[in-house]
DNA sequence: ATGTTTTGCTGAATCGTTTAAGACGTTATC
DNA sequence: GATAACGTCTTAAACGATTCAGCAAAACAT
């Protein structure tokens, strides 16, 4: 009979389940039912068990055990693109964990968020060492050597916004088709010059104007596929996309926004219209167009990407690329909870986005005399 | 010499290391040092293991039984007073968890949220049953079983915004003063009928005006704290606080600071000061008043609390207490880390907070021919 | 040639559970 | 009265790794 009170505090060893049986006279075996099947033995016994595990500290079965045991560990992971911190500044992001957070919890599990470092040395021995039952893997580079790594565990999975990849589900938008619309629609109300803000091309991206080679084989499936409806839109009008300057950004901030539109807006001829990959980097452009007392849109349009909340409390109010962030996170959750369960899963899933239309879109100002638009 | 390559996909059973071991003729040791130690074998064998794993699909070590064995998962927990998908639409939580993660990140530690359920029927299962190396403990309410649940796994923790307990480190702010500093801020301007749109005062809240006894025994220690330092300010003002309506939300959403603040504008005498405790009550306070025609900071003065960022965009920009959200999570992941390293931390930090003035808080109407304001 | 250290590997115990399968006494069934 | 069924509890074998003491051979020193 040994008790183990001194143990009260983060110190300590905590009491084994072996210990509480030996303690109660009775098998581990008894002890494991007691928590786990209460029908399988009497309740006297059971209320027997737990009232000596209390005494000797024995907040129940150790996950590891049990996990080892069970081969499951209650909880998913999440990969993301960058570091862990960055997505909490990215609305986006955060919304899509929203999303993908209500989807587990129904189900009871956790949401483990992986370290992946900085994506100069990203290690893949977290994601390797993670104790999960699936996971999701969020906005990677197709080569990302920590896609490689997850998938190599053969653990249950979906991709979101990325390429498919073997028979893994899969989940995103149509990111050439929106980028085409949006693109569309600055053509339909005549813009000829126009300018690209994109996000990262590829995951070692410096910042600065892309040439067409690095637009060709940026390995983010979003910022290719965007990049490439934008151009088939310009085609569509007539134009050639080769020659639209298109500035890559480190990072998804207003910050990185603002120094990629001032790069655009100081060349020759100036473009009339920004085509900008995310809302957040378009709130950067606003301010960029701002600070050189150009006004939007009467003197640049510019057009966004996901329809954050502040995309429509901007000034002016982003027209943007509306797409479904939550939800996003919502399918990819319960696509991989699915999977959790065995049951075979639908393999691909493409939600719908909407250009939204707000302020920040109008007629250049060549055109206005010709009475598009007052 | 047995092959598995048939179970690529989420299906079929991963090698283990005995596997290959046998395989590869070396002992299980061998195997394990191949991964851990690497100085503890020759560089010829250990590629040769590496060979052999590859050919069986295997991925290294088994998250589980590594953790059983060496007593510890690589992850650090984080409990939430709500449902995980609300921390994700409260920016105060996501500004946090951006800190957290920054300090795990760095650590490369995984960060593990786990699903408390819904404040109803909290479940202890998934604390209880988490893996994780410690865990941190944010805004919940004092009597909440989940924390106690959590602090029985006697797992090194930390407290955050939280009464202290035991001698579990805390960090947090001094939630009175601050309250007081904005009340007394609205006080000064002359304002003497205030109202109070205040945070869920215990877990089961279901909202409405509370009653004095209902103020006093707030189980969330910052909605208490912020009470009473409102009060304090009040009363230094030679005015009475019990006669003070307070209105408690629900949640920490806009909508519910709507319908607070119209709640409390509907009353008469209507009070000229609304004290919010949080800036996402606030903007909708901010909503409110503009659904009665009423004009802030003219005919009402709100002042918030947190200084978020939609805080400072706001029309008209929001008076608020400001706070080191992100600051805050750094440093409790840093203290959660420390403990790990089993280095002796500091007991608790308090850090500071500041009135941010903005727009939204003048003297009350009645005082303007006064020459105080125009 | 002998003693000592180093290198490279293995054997066996251990981490804390869960879970088939079975033992044993009691009660229901025909 | 035999048999089956049941309720309760136990035995023993996993689950997948790590670690420490130990051992043989090789390298080095004397």
């Amino acid at each position: 009979m040994y008790f183990n009170l001194s143990t009260r505090g983060s110190g300590g060893r905590r009491a084994t389940s072996k210990e509480v049986a030996a303690e109660a006279g009775v098998s581990p075996a008894t002890v494991s039912n007691a928590y786990n099947r209460p029908d399988q033995l009497s309740p006297a016994l059971r209320e027997r068990v737990f009232e000596v595990a209390r005494r000797l500290g024995y907040a129940g079965p150790d996950p590891l055990g049990r996990g080892l045991r069970r081969r499951r560990t209650g909880a998913v992971g999440m990969l993301y693109t960058d570091r862990l911190s960055y997505a909490f500044a990215d609305p986006a992001a955060v919304m899509f964990l929203e999303g993908v957070s209500q989807a587990t919890e129904e189900a009871g599990l956790g949401l483990l968020l992986i370290p992946g470092g900085s994506l100069g040395d990203r290690d893949p021995e977290a994601v390797r060492g993670a104790a999960m039952d699936g996971l999701v893997i969020y906005c990677m580079a197709e080569d990302d050597p920590l896609v490689e790594a997850a998938l190599d565990r053969r653990l249950p999975a979906v991709l979101v916004d990325q390429p498919e990849r073997g028979d893994t589900p899969s989940v995103g938008i149509d990111d050439e088709g929106a980028a085409r619309t949006a693109a569309e629609h600055l053509t339909r109300l005549g813009h000829r010059r126009f300018g690209v803000v994109s996000l990262k091309l590829t995951p070692n991206a410096t910042g600065g104007f892309a040439d067409s080679q690095r637009r060709e084989y940026a390995t983010y499936r979003s910022s290719r596929s965007r990049l490439k409806g934008y151009a088939t839109a310009i085609s569509g009008a007539g134009l050639s996309p080769g020659e639209m300057p298109v500035y890559e950004c480190t990072e998804n901030t207003p910050e990185d926004g603002r120094v990629a539109a001032e790069a655009i807006l100081a060349l020759h001829p100036r473009p009339t219209a920004l085509l900008v990959m995310s809302d957040q980097l378009a709130l950067g452009a606003l301010e960029a167009a701002r600070r050189r007392e150009l006004s939007v849109p009467e003197g640049l349009s510019v057009v966004g990407f996901d329809d954050v909340p502040a995309a429509a409390r901007a000034a002016p109010p982003l027209t943007t690329v509306w797409q479904p962030h939550a939800e996003k996170g919502v399918k990819a959750g319960r696509l991989l909870i699915s999977q959790l369960r065995g049951e075979e899963a639908s393999r691909t899933e493409v939600l719908p986005t909407r250009l939204v239309l707000r302020g920040s879109t109008v007629p250049p100002a060549e055109l206005w005399s010709e009475g598009g638009w007052s």
